[in-house]
DNA sequence: GACTAAATTTCGGTA
DNA sequence: TACCGAAGTTTAGTC
């Protein structure tokens, strides 16, 4: 890994067409030869970039370039696309160059396959009586998130977003559309399950006769915790 | 702009919990106090991250931090939700801190309103007589890209993505479904243009009797080019 | 490898 | 400011 500090100006050309005026950025280059340009600010997405596979190549610039003030011209080019990116140096501030070495990697806890554990463990959530058919139900176009029963025993399926989108109610209908094909489940009624609901994923959701309800993730972790405690 | 090559072991929680093993990385502290945890490798993505707004503020680590090799402690705290990041610093490498200035930012030319643009301009492309009613047709649930006219006069309306994706084709059912019930408007026939589509959008597509079509953005462009060149 | 869905998505535009 | 959709999305998992 190689950071740099420069002034430079860049030029992508790929799945579009970008242009960066001169200013002072940060370099990054990564070892598999992918480069990322920083400003101070912004959040973690750089002002540009080029992904691996790639390859970097340092040039001369041209006697124009040079009286412009280009020192070194950086070119990036991608090994699988025609994507190039073009870092006309003006001046190096500031370098550190150091070998990190392989990275452990990222442990993560809690994302949507946690809320749906959890859920799948407190269903009464959705209504009294509620019992847990399965998680991930197969069907022939991907997994129900939960599949369960009602108190009156009425099949109902269950999806599960972190933030209910329109999308999400899309996922749940093409699902209830093919469940309620089967004569062994159907009926089969649809639950759309969030942290958060969109107002127009509700509407959506509502029109379809799909009820929405909203999780409280850390309450329901509460209770799991509670759970671990006494058993 | 502060940039540190450390060893390292980072611990988020927030929407949802995470952690990075003991190791090598590259820190980037921006200005507005957030900050990127960076290995060597992998997308412009980094392992880990503070978004702004947010607060770092440096620590004394505890006897047993120390005794485990912790110099230092960097807490980020997020200024409007109760997310954290905490770093602990066990040895600095390198380090580099240096004001950029803002940054002019980036600009950029050729996404997908670019498509749409030369798609209204070369309606042919759909088919001929095609002839353009309006880009962005507003409707209660978004703008439709284009409305068009077949040779029959049948308005048409038409998505365009990039990427044709099942997304897309069930955004533009929603629009059918909507602009079919308006009797000034209907019958309004569906196309799906896209750079690339998905076979199971265009099986999706296509049973809904929406029409696939698949867009040369080079020559596209090509065409609006010499159109330039011309007038 | 292709495709689908999630993401601590981020980012830009609009009402 | 909230909401919605695109992104050079990236990333992870499944088939």
């Amino acid at each position: 890994m190689r950071v740099v500090v420069a002034t430079c100006s860049v030029d992508y050309a790929g799945r579009l067409t970008a242009h960066l005026p001169l200013a002072k950025r940060v370099l990054m280059l990564k070892n598999d030869g992918s480069i990322l340009i920083h400003s101070d600010g912004g959040s973690y997405k750089p002002l540009n970039w080029m992904s691996p596979p790639c390859m970097l190549i340092v040039q001369e610039p041209d006697d124009d370039q040079r009286s412009a003030g280009v020192q070194e011209l950086w070119r990036v080019t991608h090994a699988k696309t025609a994507d190039m990116l073009v870092v006309s140096i003006h001046d190096v501030i500031a370098e550190i160059d150091h070998d990190l070495g392989e990275d452990p990697g990222l442990i993560k806890e809690g994302v949507e396959s946690h809320l749906q554990k959890l859920l799948a463990e407190q269903l009464d959530i959705l209504g009294t009586g509620f019992s847990l058919v399965r998680r991930e139900f197969m069907t022939a176009i991907g997994p129900v998130d939960i599949l369960a029963q009602d108190a009156q025993g009425q099949n109902v399926a269950v999806e599960i977003k972190r933030r209910g989108d329109i999308d999400g109610v899309e996922q749940l209908t093409r699902y209830l559309e093919l469940l309620n094909r089967d004569a062994l489940l159907r009926p089969v009624a649809g639950i759309f399950a969030a942290q958060e609901i969109k107002p127009q994923a509700r509407t959506l959701a509502e029109d379809r006769g799909i009820r929405c309800v909203v999780l409280d993730y850390d309450a329901m972790r509460g209770v799991d915790d509670a759970h671990l405690r006494l058993f």
